[in-house]
DNA sequence: CTTGACACCAAAAACGTTTTGGGAGAGTAA
DNA sequence: TTACTCTCCCAAAACGTTTTTGGTGTCAAG
């Protein structure tokens, strides 16, 4: 079928050893020798067989990544973006990326991390919207399985990871929205399992707390990161008899979803409202108005994050475990109005 | 490390042939020998080493797909639900799945199909957004690799496909924006190599021609499928003397940029202009206003797409190896308003 | 009693690599 | 010459499965 080393080795009159090793660059391999080896397999179009080398190398040349999303309605941007950059980082490293989908906490999740780290058809994982205590960090590290993860729970363990200091970010969007005047500004957020969550929040309610204003309950809604779900929760504050002037949302999806209950109810997004949202995704580009938000470099993140990987895999002690990174404000339309005058 | 088949047969005194025989499933395994097999299998925690299993049955047991975008801004749905759909799928056939990326006819993307051909990681591919002369279709066929494709390409090759007829909702398209009236109706297209601009187009200029309008070829715009391309082509077109009352776009991210186009020029989308897109997104629903677009099922489409790859490998004759669909007119505000008034 | 048929199991080959442990020959030093 | 060191190459083992081939009892039929 496909031409193997062993082809490569009788065409040349050359042992499988010596093709292998020439390939390979080891230097005990003459160089007339290895330069023979080298044209001949690309002439005769070998190609090492994975499998093969994965069973005697005991390594799968592979990372995993399972998208958190509830099928078949998972069109995050976020994770679009993010799996580019795993995607491109694995294709330098001359890795595969394998991929599977399952939502938080469900069976199929249980099930697809058992048979990664059972069956081992990848060298690493990565995570991503990690949860408070997610189990997944904690089943990973209690079975030695190489991960990094995208954000960090809040477990007793140690491992590297990447994370966006949103607290400080949401602070700041506070304080950007108070000094417009606002005062009655809400929040929606997502499931509080959810770290990004607990900290995303807690930038709220500092930011709340640094401007002066009292924190109200009842502009606290929370939605599931969908477009769809913010539009829900959306409309339920719109709806308050004192309404907010201004609403922050957990990310851009749900962001999207606020403005369209705003506009359904003739309200004014960028007048009489003020909206904004968390990720810089294109999507905050082109909405009306165009969206404040919170930047993060997610496909950077990503690419970052496979490195990190890469050297856990193989043992290597990783330079910066812990990387926090500012996201960037970046203010749009959709608050730049002033309530105060 | 693992545990191995030999443990397990060591364990229980047997050989390793009747060990993965009775968890095989064959029949001369005595019932009880099986039950003990299986139990202390599950009991060590066995689980055959994917690699070895490869190696020897000569199956991946995978599948791959190429992320069709130019990283590092690919975030198109389209891409993200189909990725769901193509992973749901092969979760539930036991099957994994290879993500990579490679922007259409670059090196890299010759590259991971010499790679995935070659080393056979994958047993097999889906393709998407097929190009009139697609060079992978051609390959793979040439290779004998099995492959099915979301569109078809206008080759002489006989290969199972799902397209969608997005020709006839085109054509429908136009007739629903003619009969409101619409006299200068332009279109946003995409580079002229791939199928379903062809398709799209043509349906577009039948379109015309059915409501006897003239074709004009300066109200044409080629842009890239992506929000900024069509804020970009659209600019264009809006700044024209004789300027368009609609806007066909050929997919809805495109579609969203040109809303963005029009509302900076203080064009009110939904009256004095009509924009309309394809896909059918959950975008499509949160934009302002709500976009009329050209629903295609996407998931579903992915999930039927495997089990054809599946018939395929396995050798099976393909029930249906053309399949097409119609894609769904979901009328919006975006083009409800009637000129003809 | 012999002959198959059947149920069960073991040994060994094979899949295509990488790695281990030399080994032949040439050159150099004593 | 002998001993030693390089340089270049190779045979064989190993990775963990599945599959092929064949062997041993047991039992029923002839």
């Amino acid at each position: 079928m496909a031409v193997t080393i062993r082809d490569v080795a009788k065409r040349l009159r050359l042992s499988i050893t010596t093709v292998s090793r020439a390939l390979d660059g080891y230097n005990d391999v003459s160089g007339k020798t290895r330069a023979r080896v080298i044209r001949t397999a690309r002439a005769m179009g070998y190609v090492p067989s994975r499998a093969a080398r994965q069973l005697r190398r005991q390594r799968a040349d592979a990372i995993g990544y399972v998208i958190p999303g509830q099928a078949p309605y998972f069109t995050d941007p976020f994770s679009s973006e993010f799996i580019a950059g795993l995607g491109d980082a694995a294709t330098s490293h001359n890795l595969d990326l394998l991929i599977s989908t399952a939502s938080p906490d469900s069976d199929a999740e249980h099930h697809i991390y058992a048979r990664w780290t059972q069956s081992r058809p990848v060298d690493g994982i990565v995570l991503s919207r990690l949860r408070l205590k997610d189990w997944r960090a904690k089943y990973l590290a209690q079975n030695d399985f190489p991960f990094v993860a995208h954000g960090h729970a809040r477990l007793r363990l140690d491992f590297p990871y990447i994370e966006m200091d949103s607290r400080a970010g949401f602070v700041q969007l506070v304080q950007h929205l108070s000094a417009r005047g606002h005062r009655r500004i809400a929040y929606i957020g997502a499931p509080a399992k959810f770290t990004l969550q607990a900290e995303r929040f807690a930038g709220y309610q500092q930011g709340l707390a640094d401007a002066h204003l009292a924190f109200d309950a009842t502009l606290v809604a929370e939605s599931d990161l969908t477009r769809t779900g913010g539009y829900q929760a959306a409309q339920r504050l719109l709806d308050l008899n004192a309404r907010p002037t201004a609403l922050i949302c957990v990310n851009d999806l749900t962001a999207i979803g606020a403005m369209r209950a705003a506009r359904e109810r003739g309200i004014v997004v960028g007048r009489a409202l003020a909206i904004a949202g968390y990720d810089g995704t294109e999507d905050s580009e082109h909405t009306d108005p165009p969206l404040t938000t919170l930047r993060q470099p997610i496909y950077d993140t990503a690419q970052r994050l496979v490195e990190m990987l890469l050297d856990r895999v193989a043992g290597k002690p990783i330079v910066e475990p812990h990387v926090i990174l500012q996201p960037e404000l970046i203010v749009r339309e959709s608050t730049t109005f002033d309530f105060s005058s």
